[in-house]
DNA sequence: ACAAAAGTGTTTAGTCTACACCCATGC
DNA sequence: GCATGGGTGTAGACTAAACACTTTTGT
């Protein structure tokens, strides 16, 4: 007998200074009308990465995107039908990327929205605990992994940057400190380009220099 | 259609300044003969944390050990039977608790086995790959976590504790400088007890200091 | 001219690293 | 008395934190 269990993913993406997550509304038994965490289970012979990188497909549009598992989930009454273990995944995308494209995809699911992580609807199964875990687990990467970059568009401001640590750790950091130090680590490359369509001084873009931030980390 | 899986854990002690890992020789197909992790089917109604308790306890006599999480495996070939997953969780224990408890529970295994974690043999399954992903984990916990305290008895000398160190980090540390550190932590309680039957100047004993720990760590 | 966010340095305190010798004990 | 690990301090480099004003741009 071999196993048979879903994927979740917890899709994150950072809009308006915020950090949001991709919901679904459910449309089938069970929590039918919940909102919950694009998920569905794996088949027979498909890696559990393939699957992610499928049902993130479907609700984002993108492929190649940053995933991570996050853990396995299996508690015996987390399903009403009985005990269904789900893989919970952590993807990154940039909102630039995915604007548009969101959208129910299949009849299981009404539509699919972006919520910021402090503002989260009721959620089906045990799915606040799981993107509880992600947050936490996010937060500690968050200054010696890749996640911020894949979270901003290519070309970001420092300000940006700066939002995106500040989402994470709910706190607000000194603008002085965050740039002396990011400029220590080095591996942001300074642009000669600048935001357009603002109201008031554009600020300069910067991206990020793959080839010194792999040398960091050997 | 529920569903089916094991659990396999990746249990490890310190002993003889160096970190191992318990391992069973199997005595059933597939793999029989081989050494593998302990792990076991996790039963219908039976969490799973309790199912990691029930397999670490009779492979090493010990209940309230510390447990963890370390990540699903479900690579579609990693069972010659087909896709099984397997939840893996890393348990810390002391030796001293142990040592004598150590053997083969049931007739799925011939024996158990400490193993240094730079001498492990040839393994089954994908327990190769678990151990590694296992390690690096532990390592970056070393620092804020309680798994040095877990793997050491409760009274240790402050070389032994260096010990924990050096043999997750695979390099050696400054006496006086791991000293000083931890003595700014200020999370080790010094006693006014001694280390017996060595034939050289015997180390002072010190142990954990919870209640600074926790504050440190909220 | 005003509103909004960009950008920019210095001082102080704390932490990290490198480094070598004497001490206590058991045999 | 010798072998073995136990135990100790300091100087220099680096990192972290606190803190406020001027500049640029669009409306």
């Amino acid at each position: 007998m071999l196993s048979h269990f879903t994927v979740d993913c917890v899709i994150y993406t950072f809009h308006e200074a915020q950090l949001k997550i991709l919901l679904t509304e459910r449309n089938e038994y069970p929590y039918k009308g919940w909102w919950a965490l694009p998920g569905f289970y794996v088949e027979k012979d498909e890696e559990m990465e393939d699957a992610v990188k499928r049902i993130s497909y479907e609700n984002t549009g993108l492929k190649d995107i940053y995933l991570e598992q996050l853990a396995a989930f299996a508690g015996v009454k987390r399903h009403p039908e009985g005990r269904i273990l789900t893989v919970a995944y952590v993807a990154l995308v940039r909102y630039d990327n995915v604007k548009n494209k969101v959208k129910p995809v299949t009849s299981y699911m009404k539509q699919a929205k972006w919520y910021p992580i402090n503002h989260l609807p009721d959620l089906a199964f045990d799915h606040r605990e799981i993107i509880q875990l992600s947050v936490e687990k996010l937060k500690k990467r968050l200054s010696y992994s890749l996640a911020p970059f894949e979270l901003l568009p290519e070309k970001f401001t420092l300000t940006q940057f700066q939002q995106v640590y500040e989402a994470l750790l709910g706190e607000t950091l000194d603008k002085r400190n965050f740039r002396k130090k990011i400029n220590n680590l080095g591996y942001l490359k300074e642009l000669d380009e600048f935001q357009t369509g603002v109201s008031y001084r554009a600020a300069r873009l910067y991206k990020l220099d793959r080839r010194k931030f792999q040398k960091l980390f050997e």
